[in-house]
DNA sequence: AGCGCACCTGAACACCGTTCACCTGAACAG
DNA sequence: CTGTTCAGGTGAACGGTGTTCAGGTGCGCT
């Protein structure tokens, strides 16, 4: 007893670690917290909202700095931290475009149409890696060891190409056939 | 009766467009085909293969082309056209990432990670439209006329830079604050 | 001592996806 | 005409879900 909002959010992040987003349902959270599920509403009005807070708590300490590539990187880190990670970042209110805090912090180092970019790049790519490795680990699909590379090299693009070393910037221009 | 697997995709999406993914359920699916709710599982497994058979019809008519920003803004407009199907086409099997058809014939014109890149890029710039535009409707925020405007400069981004008519490009190289 | 309030209980409501044993009616082979 | 097969459907049930609500308990404050 005695628990506080961030009490619950704790409980909801360990449950998320443990089982995924999918059985991350009010009941094993109150179960994880050692309460009653009616007592989180106590605490938080929606499992959307809970959600969001998760969300917030994930991306919490990511530094957005004037290297647009390491925020990014950063972003990434973060979400696939924490099991679908990326899943409950997307899910979360975080997508109405513009009043996400990270957009805001990135529109503040650069064009704000590279930001909004940027974001919907990384989430995105991030989400489909975590939904691929867990695939891979279910023996589903063999894991694909390019894919951190793949968005290293997606990165580029955004960014405007400045691809790292060795590697060519093949973009064909309307390859004919 | 006598209803086929393209009469129940056909009943999914009508449920769709006119409750959204939220009510879409199985039971609701099953009262619009006009049949109990076990009965569809004689034309599909699951749930989740019915909403992968509801993304490919969605994005069935999509050409892809050798005009990329063409195809992008096909691909968009088919998503938009049904209530949530950004949505469910992000959902669906959909970002199994490669084993996407769309994917593959995006890489069968360009680079794949670029086609990667682009695709992550329009679904997920979609799916924020419509949960804003869907946000607006309900009065919950004012609309943004700006998001497909938006959407056009974030894939000229993407794809290169090549800004439409009069306007500026402005991406600074890591604008020191 | 007594009020307020944060926190929690326990039961209930209306749904959900899915499974199961069973039925129906048309098509087709002998 | 009989018999079998089988796509398609029924109706009940199982174990879950998010959420609500009336009520209870104990701490801190005045």
């Amino acid at each position: 007893m005695v628990n506080s909002l961030d009490d619950v959010v704790a409980g909801a992040l360990r449950v998320l670690d443990a089982f995924g987003l999918e059985f991350c349902s009010m009941r094993r959270v109150a179960a994880e917290v050692g309460v009653q599920p009616s007592a989180l509403y106590h605490h938080v009005p929606d499992k959307q909202t809970l959600l969001s807070l998760m969300a917030e708590r994930i991306v919490a300490d990511v530094e957005v700095g004037d290297d647009l590539a390491a925020a990014s990187h950063s972003l990434r880190g973060a979400m696939l931290a924490v099991r679908d990670g990326a899943d409950v970042v997307a899910t979360a209110a975080a997508f109405r475009l513009g009043h996400f805090a990270l957009e805001s912090a990135l529109a503040r180092r650069a064009d704000p149409d590279l930001a909004r970019t940027l974001l919907i790049y990384v989430v995105g790519h991030t989400q489909s890696t975590q939904l691929h490795r867990q695939a891979a680990a279910l023996g589903i699909v063999e894991p694909d060891p390019d894919l951190d590379a793949s968005f290293g090299r997606g990165l580029s693009i955004v960014l405007g190409a400045p691809v790292p070393p060795g590697r060519v910037a093949a973009r064909p221009e309307r390859t004919g056939a």
